[in-house]
DNA sequence: CGTTGTTTTGACACTAGTCAATGGGTGTGG
DNA sequence: CCACACCCATTGACTAGTGTCAAAACAACG
């Protein structure tokens, strides 16, 4: 069995300033991160939490990847979103303390949990913790919007193209490369997140390679030409 | 031209239990009371705020209904959600300050304004206030999860029921009939609402009429049979 | 080295989009 | 009060883009 984790520290985790830390004082980051609690780590498919669950507490992805998804009547699996290093899990479920979507992890990953009742302590008490926590929210339904955009109205080749210009800024701001990185996912899940088929992620990408603006080896992506992969999403660019 | 509204009171508002004063003391909504901004009435195609300006203050949609929108590259208009009375609009920018989307009246409707640095002040004086604004906050993100399944992976009969069956849900806990409304948009607003074509409204709606679940003349839409309704959608219905 | 799951590719079907014409409702001006 | 114009909604014909199904290629794993 995996040993359980030696104790978080959120002074030298450098995530910190993407995360829920931001902004705070080092004394403030003290208090926080005595509240928070590791978890073992997850391993490819293992179940963060499951949809209709009591939310207890929130999580910070710590490292690795996870999915949101729900199971319709029929029992297929549609992938709502992902979750990178530093972002916050179960924002949706504070408004009654129940998740709404179930949580799995993409690879082995790990993160940070933030229990409900001491959190909430700990924001009445830290007036910028409870403004980080506001600014995050707010974020969420920013991008949640952004996302909404992309399916709304466009194009398979359009909705690829910002699927790997999301990545590529992503991992960008992780200080990973945000020309070249590796697929957590299966076509499946793309598929499902884009509201495509998995036969069309795999031409879409099999195309933009002829086109030579980026190179596949499996869930290998490298970006040849950043500015083409824009391009092509110029026209439904909101101004 | 029109004389400025009355002073709005939260107290006497119908509508508190659905807005930010829910759950809130008395003497606290008389505070939150003071801060409150009353705007001129909008009319059809006002804008409330353009994409990019300035965030000043969150707005409590009073009576009538919104639209929030962006304008891609080629000029064309895309719909992403619709505000009814008691729903916050400007949500998305808490973040940075600054409007991710514009908004614009759908029909003759007011609004309460809220300025944010006076918002701010009072969260931070009553913590019934944050925590309610956290809640709502939650809850906006729920509710775009919801608008992500939705425009994910369905057809457009399950898209146009479900466009239905969420305008009677809002209109029963607004106090209205949930089996017989106005529209109060263009068939072209909701398509770009639901990623599709007016055309394809059009002959979903008239679909629906010949299977007699539901009755439409103009924008006035009856529901026949509810349970019709929400047996179309069922098999995506997720758990 | 075989088994299994994932990805790719091809053939075909079908949903929804586009374009164009028609119909209906509303408002304005003669 | 009627005629006209305009906007919105509906309907039909056709097309294009994706989905579906099936088979083959490929990679990963035990």
């Amino acid at each position: 069995m995996t040993p359980c984790p030696p104790k978080t520290s959120c002074l030298t985790c450098r995530l910190a300033d993407l995360c829920l830390p931001f902004g705070l004082q080092i004394n403030e980051i003290e208090t926080l991160e005595i509240i928070i609690k590791n978890k073992r780590p997850l391993h490819l498919g293992d179940i963060l939490f499951n949809k209709n669950e009591q939310c207890l507490g929130l999580f910070a992805v710590k490292s690795g990847s996870f999915r949101r998804f729900v199971i319709n009547a029929e029992g297929v699996e549609q992938t709502l979103g992902f979750y990178l290093p530093g972002e916050l899990i179960g924002l949706d479920a504070l408004f009654d303390e129940r998740f709404n979507c179930s949580v799995d992890a993409l690879e082995t990953s790990s993160v940070c949990e933030l229990p409900l009742t001491r959190l909430n302590e700990l924001c009445a008490k830290i007036p910028n913790l409870q403004y980080q926590l506001t600014r995050i929210l707010s974020k969420e339904i920013s991008t949640n919007h952004e996302q909404i955009f992309l399916l709304s109205n466009n194009s398979a080749k359009i909705k690829v193209a910002t699927f790997l210009l999301m990545l590529s800024k992503r991992y960008g701001l992780l200080g990973y490369s945000h020309t070249h990185f590796n697929l957590s996912m299966p076509r499946q899940t793309i598929a499902s997140f884009l509201g495509l088929s998995n036969e069309t992620i795999s031409r879409q990408f099999t195309a933009l390679c002829k086109e030579n603006i980026i190179s596949v080896n499996q869930r290998d992506i490298q970006i040849n030409d950043l500015d083409l992969l824009q391009a092509i999403i110029e026209p439904c660019h909101s101004h």
